[in-house]
DNA sequence: ATGAAAGCGCTAACAT
DNA sequence: ATGTTAGCGCTTTCAT
């Protein structure tokens, strides 16, 4: 099973074959024309000793890089793993090994990878950064294809896929004050991630006559008890926005533990839609990321900079879909079971 | 940021320091033994070039692999996602990079990723298999270091981490009795895999006056007529055990679906303890499989056979955790709300 | 303690 | 169409 350190070398097989070893390079990699013949004889010789390349002397030689490194905040949420997924996918069909790995949520360790991963010589990187301040954290040298997905760094001048964050938010919120709700709490992790950041700008832009007011979280899994003594008692608002995955999960099981009823004691619509906000009811108003087109948008910008494209930096923002459900129900009168309305974010 | 490709090479930094290549590496690797005075040159050398070492050239000349490969099935598995998180965690923390890879529950993927991972020269790998015919998939060669887990090989030559998914799957039948359930439909995606077999041989073993029946319902995340049909009219029976992360999902969106309650009209447990079994009510009865040890022991095993230890293959069971909740109320009388309780499973 | 030289496995350039 | 030679960037050995 596998090479374990060893395997033959190329020079075996070519000895084997009786050839030279640029003839089996030549075979297995068709670069050359090679007699049938001979090409038999050398592909018997490969199979009969388990010979493998070594991809390690092979990149070096040719210089062929053919490999990209991924980096992401956290392989533990959802929508990351899905944005990892589909990049290998998508890296396989091109011919790309990729190299994945973790930040944990921790910028010294984003520091750490990525001084680690660059010794692979990537040809390519694709980073969801911690947060904003992602250009102090690459490490020095000449400049390489890299693009920027999901999270805005504060330094305008990398390639960069996002979504619409402003709008989805500002959709919720006008859909808020249609209900009925006068005053809403937004919720988030930190407003150093830059979508947190334009979510609450989105929301606020769109307040209108609904009252609005920020609480940061942070990233424990458990809600904070400022969060919790804002929703007890008299002063709490009519609705709880949060904007994002760890935040919009966390408040809702805090609800739960207060004995809080979302939708029914309180309006409640969250970021990142995840299957068990189908499951309970109410089910839960949220915002749908287009993770996979995400992904897809990433690997193409990443291929055409590989491929030598030295344009000015470039910027797409992909469009979210809100599905209104019934935790955010009418405020007045009718709570009547509407079926879900699902709408675009913008 | 990065070096694209190219790079200052180790003979450029020795040049600039007034030393040879091998000093250059002396320093950088602490080695041998070199003179402050030098080691200091050299090292604004490489600072100043932004020098950092090829992988590449470094690991093919030393010998040295210092890489492990990690295959996975799914990596949107929540599951596998914290298995891979903490694996890379312990990886980085003995100073190997991690290589990894989804099959994307695809056998034909699983060997591609095999071979392709192998062309890196891994010291070891971790492979979390499709499904029971791992060793057809194994690329020929050398034997290498080889820790399975989760889900148990047809061939029983292998370094295996699993849990003890008979055990667990009895503590839930039986339970299932004690609250005087009489019958109850298991369903799994495929008996082919078999922590779903030796599940459904667990349940057995310990389902006493309790009828079970089994339904594979295969990898689509909907659920499929025949479930539905099971679950209709009078013959539904009083619970539905669902055996993996994949059917507990689909088999508690399919009772929404058909307005039937998890608890109320049938007593609901499943496997693969996720966030929003809590946050629904009544929160469902779960078993807990302990990736994060499962990560461990896979990593300390892997580690020990890198190390060059070459004992008959060893296999170690971990135990779940069972957590019962109110899906699985008593059938006959008080349908009291206790609080959870959670068992040891075995 | 340092330099010089060899070579890891492979591919590319050149020669035949 | 095939063999020969050189060298990718690094570490290691052997001199000194």
């Amino acid at each position: 099973m596998g090479g374990g350190g060893a395997g033959p070398s190329i020079r075996l097989v070519a000895e084997r074959a009786g050839v030279s070893a640029g003839t089996v390079s030549n075979v297995l990699n068709g670069k050359a024309s090679v007699a049938p013949a001979i090409s038999a004889r050398v592909r018997v010789a490969v199979e009969q000793l388990g010979y493998f390349r070594d991809n390690r002397a092979s990149r070096l030689r040719s210089g062929d890089s053919r490999l990209a490194g991924v980096i992401v905040p956290d392989l533990t949420n959802p929508m990351f793993a899905a944005f990892v997924s589909t990049l290998e996918q998508l890296g396989r069909r091109d011919g790309y090994d990729l190299v994945v790995v973790s930040a944990r949520n921790d910028p010294a360790e984003e520091v750490e990878r990525l001084r680690r991963i660059r010794e692979w010589r990537p040809a390519g990187l694709i980073v969801i950064p911690c947060d904003g301040a992602l250009a102090e954290r690459l490490p020095g040298g000449p400049p390489m294809p890299l693009v920027v997905a999901d999270r805005i760094p504060d330094a305008p001048r990398f390639d960069l896929v996002a979504v619409d964050n402003a709008e989805a938010a500002a959709a919720v919120v006008r859909h808020l004050g249609v209900q009925g709700c006068e005053d809403c709490l937004v919720v988030g992790t930190s407003l150093a991630i830059s979508n947190v950041r334009e979510r609450w700008e989105g929301a606020r832009s769109a307040a209108g006559n609904l009252r609005l007011d920020f609480l940061a979280v942070g990233f424990d899994d458990h809600a904070p008890p400022a969060l919790e003594e804002r929703l007890r008692g008299a002063g709490r608002p009519q609705a709880l926005f949060c904007l994002d995955h760890e935040t919009t999960l966390a408040a809702y099981r805090l609800l739960g533990e207060m004995g809080l009823g979302a939708g029914a004691d309180v309006a409640f619509a969250g970021f990142d839609e995840m299957e068990w906000m189908r499951l309970v009811a109410p089910a839960v108003t949220t915002v749908r990321q287009p993770v996979e087109a995400m992904a897809a948008c990433s690997w193409s910008m990443l291929r055409r900079r590989m491929g030598g494209d030295a344009g000015p930096p470039q910027a797409r923002r992909l469009r979210c879909a809100v599905t209104f459900r019934g935790s955010t129900p009418r405020q007045t009168a009718s709570r009547s079971r509407e079926a879900d309305r699902t709408t675009q974010g913008g």
